[in-house]
DNA sequence: ACCCTTATCTTTACACTGTAAAGTTTAATG
DNA sequence: CATTAAACTTTACAGTGTAAAGATAAGGGT
């Protein structure tokens, strides 16, 4: 649905978004990575709910049909950029993690607070990759690429449980949990009272992470 | 997007799943809450990255510009369907709070297994009222039974807290992200390894719950 | 009782959408 | 150099949401 007439949204319909050599050519030389980028910059802008295959296509400055070829179907594009999207996740995630000190808490909280910062920073990615039912899961790529990004985090735990209390995963879910829980509804508007600048939102959410993290995970 | 041809999935075009009385007049007599009825059955079956507008229309027995004299456009018929998802949500909150016994605690995370089932049966819902641009957040009766949601789990996380410290919001808005975590993850199907039965999946989270939440909140 | 206003519902039309199929151009391969 | 395969375009179709105008019926005032 939703993708259709809609007046009230501005459409910002300009052509040849993602850059094509001038003197163009029949074939297009490098599609595949230029509809990619051309599709995460409709999901920035439409977002997922008026996400058009079509408008991705005008972008790239090809036909409405070129983009089968590539992806099939736009199941087919967005899986890809699904999978793009837990790579820069994870990393994201590990520059926070370096930037942290030692104490692994510490570096748990700095690789959540990096996660929620993914999150805010690409609101609509981040919606594909969790709440979509549009991106294939058992897709290869994009599994492992997800798979990776979690396993960073059971590492993370492990590390501040010190390994002798085996709480089988629910510990590490819950981590999880808070911090997507965050995410989710921060984009969503639903924590207004949390500080208007970034700088006392992240204090604020360091410390109460730090809290719920420390004592729960002792 | 995505209202379209969508082969790859059944699509259930059955007539007229509101029941209306078979003599049926020109005037439907009750449209605005078959819609609705319709609507919930909609979302339910298609999900929203596939809801369709004609569809409930179809569903109601009436004709598909027929709902516009009632909803306006999509987006207002989606909006009515929120405020209500609202008002079941807390409704179903207060149910398992009644049935916990008197510790404050308890009755929170009791609190937060409702929350977490009713996502879980209301999956499509639970992402319309939390995840979707579609909703008019600044309707007045939807905002209004959102807040009264928030308002009670305030009150259930002071009780526990004994309002003695006050950690302003930053707890309230943990407690919920913790939960509303489990339920957006658990409805991505990312956690796999949590128990698959019911009952064994509710045991783990209410202890995993009741450690985060106890530690945190002291 | 009648008329008239108004709300409710239908019909028609339009600009979109995703995808399938067939045709065109170009690259690659033997 | 000829043939095959890949990349891309054109055309067509069924579906979508919504705007506008026409049809029906209910309600209210006189």
């Amino acid at each position: 649905m939703f993708g259709q007439n809609l007046p009230m949204k501005k459409k910002i319909t300009r052509r040849s978004v993602v850059p094509r050599s001038n003197d163009k050519t029949y074939h297009h030389g490098d599609l595949r990575n230029a509809l990619v980028a051309a599709a995460e910059l409709e999901l920035k802008e439409n977002g997922l709910e008026r996400f058009s295959l079509r408008g991705v296509a005008r972008a790239a400055s090809v036909s409405h049909a070129a983009p089968s070829h590539h992806f099939g179907d736009v199941q087919g594009l967005l899986t890809a950029l699904t999978a793009i999207g837990f790579e820069r996740l994870l990393k994201v995630q590990q520059k926070h993690q370096k930037k942290a000190n030692d104490d692994p808490l510490e570096k748990l909280v700095a690789s959540g607070l990096g996660y929620i910062e993914f999150a805010q920073k690409n609101a609509e990615m981040f919606h594909l990759m969790f709440a979509s039912t549009m991106p294939d899961r058992d897709n290869a790529d994009l599994s492992q690429s997800a798979a990776a990004a979690f396993e960073n985090l059971v590492v993370l735990v492990d590390k501040v449980r010190g390994r002798e209390t085996d709480q089988g995963m629910s510990d590490v879910y819950a981590s999880w949990a808070l911090v997507h829980g965050f995410s989710a509804l921060l984009n969503a508007n639903k924590l207004p009272s949390l500080g208007n600048s970034k700088k006392a939102r992240d204090a604020e959410m360091r410390g109460v992470l730090k809290r719920f993290l420390a004592a729960a995970l002792n």
